[in-house]
RNA sequence: CGGGGCAUGGCGCAGUCUGGUAGCGCAUCUGCUUUGGGAGCAGAGGGUCGCAGGUUCGAAUCCUGCUGCCCCGACCA
């Protein structure tokens, strides 16, 4: 491509709206641009790397057995209302009627119309197990779209749905694709881990998430030192510590803590350490009231565990101040366990084994110093409440766990027969029997992976592309080509002999300034660059360098599709 | 949906408090000079100041209503 042919901008300056890197750059750097909230035109540069990345998916899905389909984005209620998700769904899924009043969704998600397919089309054991899968627009009425198209209205996904005879082909089907997804992330070049994950609301049993390591991303993930083990922060669980609870060797005393309402406040005015301070956080009942969840002062509530529990409301709420007035008789800041009779008491396992404790004396600007459970107050009823932190022990058992960020850019499930069922998908055993089929469902989105890789691959001055997924392998840069024949004649034959090489290059034969060319070729990220201008001819040399590199270095014109050749990354 | 902020040429902003000729930088166009890290000079084009009402002799500026967009929270590829 010649970059002189090419209408459209880059920015020098970033535009008020984008706030995270991956925004910022590829804005900046024409890949995309705004139409609504949430709604994006992919520009030609953006557009050159969401096909490699939906090449190399194909590719894999492809490899992996599965079979492209291409279905429609505007789907009928009656599916919607058959598998139950019309009233399930809410208002990120957009309806609307046609001109008879009919009504349809923009699919937000494909489970219903594939499963009406395969029900029309699949009547044999004999036929499976299989897997369909597209790239494809889907639209979800997000509550708050933002980061560009890192969690975008308008996205492309590729979903993929298997469909087996039973349960242990499904979880062959998803192992498969579980490697298909390893092989692709590993071939776009990025840093990624595979984390057990919460399977929510979508239902079904195992379920995980694929996540870009990016210290932007949303997600806290936690893996292992000692071995494989990976899970979504929500998920991870935290052993009870191993030491037991020491014998108490204080009494309960009342102290005055006038203004001391947070933990962080208590430990400094009493100089007792976080880890030796509850805290009480008081949350709605599933059956009204409120429950009392205790934790180590220095230990935070993982929600998704604590809704899980009997007797707590899901999702999680927290008390209102009136409820805890009502319970406790005080206010947020001086809640406790000691003396709580109306509300179960549960204590997170770390929590539990805490002795000669600091808590709140449920009176005002009051704490109570030296309690010990079983003691000062009833054993408390144990539980896994807390979310893990860095240090703490791997509950496979080996090694310790580390906490990173992540940017979910996959996830699959074995959803089971939800779906199958609702929509009556069956077919015939070997023993003639009508079977409802089992399902797995497997998603990856696609625009969201293209702005994953950049808030992993940057730096100050652009974009970073992992080779494989770059728009241009090599940016061709003549110096001064307005006045020079000889730098001309000599970037044009390049240009002419790396293409037919099948070597993708951007010529940037702009009448433009070298360091406007610079800039805008590491704005844009293309890995390799290759410079020609007179100072170098004269010598007989063009100059490389690549984009994460410090230096130039000169290499012979003669020759020079072979070097360049010899630079790039294999396959 | 709750909380906060912003809306002025393509982009980034000033001007709004204190009403009186709409301005700056970048980008664009023309010419000349320049050409190894975002050039200089001279000139030019481009804005119903988000929309609708109102106050006023006069509104980007004051008042009312609406809309759009961004950021923080619960959800998700």
């Amino acid at each position: 491509m010649r970059w002189s042919r090419y209408p459209l901008n880059t920015m020098k300056e970033t535009p008020a709206e984008a706030e995270v890197a991956s925004h910022r750059l590829m804005l900046r750097a024409g890949l995309i641009r705004r139409l609504a909230a949430g709604i994006y035109t992919w520009t030609t540069f953006g557009l050159l790397t969401l096909r490699k990345v939906e090449a190399i998916i194909r590719e894999e899905m492809d490899r992996a057995g599965a079979f492209e389909v291409l279905m429609p984005a505007v789907q009928p209620a009656e599916l919607w209302q058959e598998s139950g998700r019309w009233q399930e769904y809410g208002p990120e899924l957009l309806r609307f009627t046609d001109r008879g009043d009919r009504e349809f969704v923009i699919g937000p998600t494909h489970e219903e119309v594939i499963t009406d397919l395969v029900r029309r089309e699949l009547q044999s054991y004999r036929q499976l197990p299989v897997n369909f899968y597209q790239i494809q627009t889907k639209f979800r009425d997000e509550i708050r779209p933002r980061f560009g198209v890192m969690r975008g209205r308008e996205f492309i996904m590729k979903d993929a749905y298997s469909f087996h005879l039973d349960e242990a082909s499904l979880r062959e089907g998803y192992a498969a694709m579980r490697e298909a997804y390893a092989r692709m992330f590993t071939r776009m070049g990025l840093r990624f881990r595979a984390v057990r994950a919460d399977s929510g609301a979508i239902g079904g049993t195992a379920s995980e998430e694929f996540q870009v390591l990016a210290d932007s991303g949303e997600d806290a993930i936690v893996f292992s030192d000692g071995d494989e083990y990976a899970a979504n922060l929500e998920m991870a669980e935290a052993l009870a510590p191993a030491a037991p609870r020491p014998v108490a060797r204080t009494t309960m005393q009342p102290v005055a803590t006038p203004g001391v309402r947070t933990i962080e406040a208590l430990s400094g005015f009493l100089g007792t350490p976080a880890a030796q301070c509850a805290k009480t956080l008081l949350v709605e009942g599933a059956n009204g009231g409120v429950v009392a969840l205790v934790l180590r002062g220095d230990h935070e509530l993982n929600a998704v565990k604590a809704q899980k529990i009997a007797g707590v409301a899901s999702p999680l709420r927290m008390a209102s101040a009136e409820a805890v007035r009502a319970a406790t008789g005080t206010e947020p800041g001086y809640v406790g366990p000691v003396g709580l009779a109306g509300c179960p008491v549960i204590a997170d396992r770390s929590a539990a084994t805490l002795a000669d404790f600091v808590c709140g004396a449920n009176a005002r600007d009051t704490h109570l110093t030296g309690v010990n459970w079983g003691r000062d107050l009833p054993e408390p009823q144990v539980a896994d409440l807390r979310n893990v932190v860095a240090g703490d022990p791997s509950p496979s058992g080996k090694g310790r766990l580390s906490i990173a960020r992540g940017i979910e850019v996959g996830h699959v499930f074995q959803l089971g027969r939800k779906y199958s069922e609702a929509m009556n998908a069956a077919v015939l055993d070997e023993e003639s029997r009508s079977t409802t089929l089992y399902m797995g469902c497997y998603g990856i989105g696609v625009t969201r992976v293209v702005a994953a890789a950049i808030e992993q691959n940057h730096d100050e001055r652009g974009i970073i592309w992992p080779e494989p997924i770059a728009p241009f392998q090599v940016v061709l840069v003549p110096i001064n080509l307005a006045k020079s024949q000889r730098v001309r004649e000599t970037a044009d034959r390049l240009y002419d002999e790396l293409t037919r090489a099948g070597i993708e290059v951007l010529l940037d034969d702009r009448d433009a300034r070298p360091g406007a060319k610079f800039a805008d070729a590491e704005l844009l990220g293309i890995p390799h660059r290759v410079v020609v201008g007179e100072r170098g001819l004269e010598a007989g040399n063009l100059e490389y360098r690549h984009r994460r590199a410090e230096a130039s270095e000169d290499f012979a014109l003669e020759g020079a599709v072979a070097f360049i050749r010899s630079r790039l990354a294999p396959g």
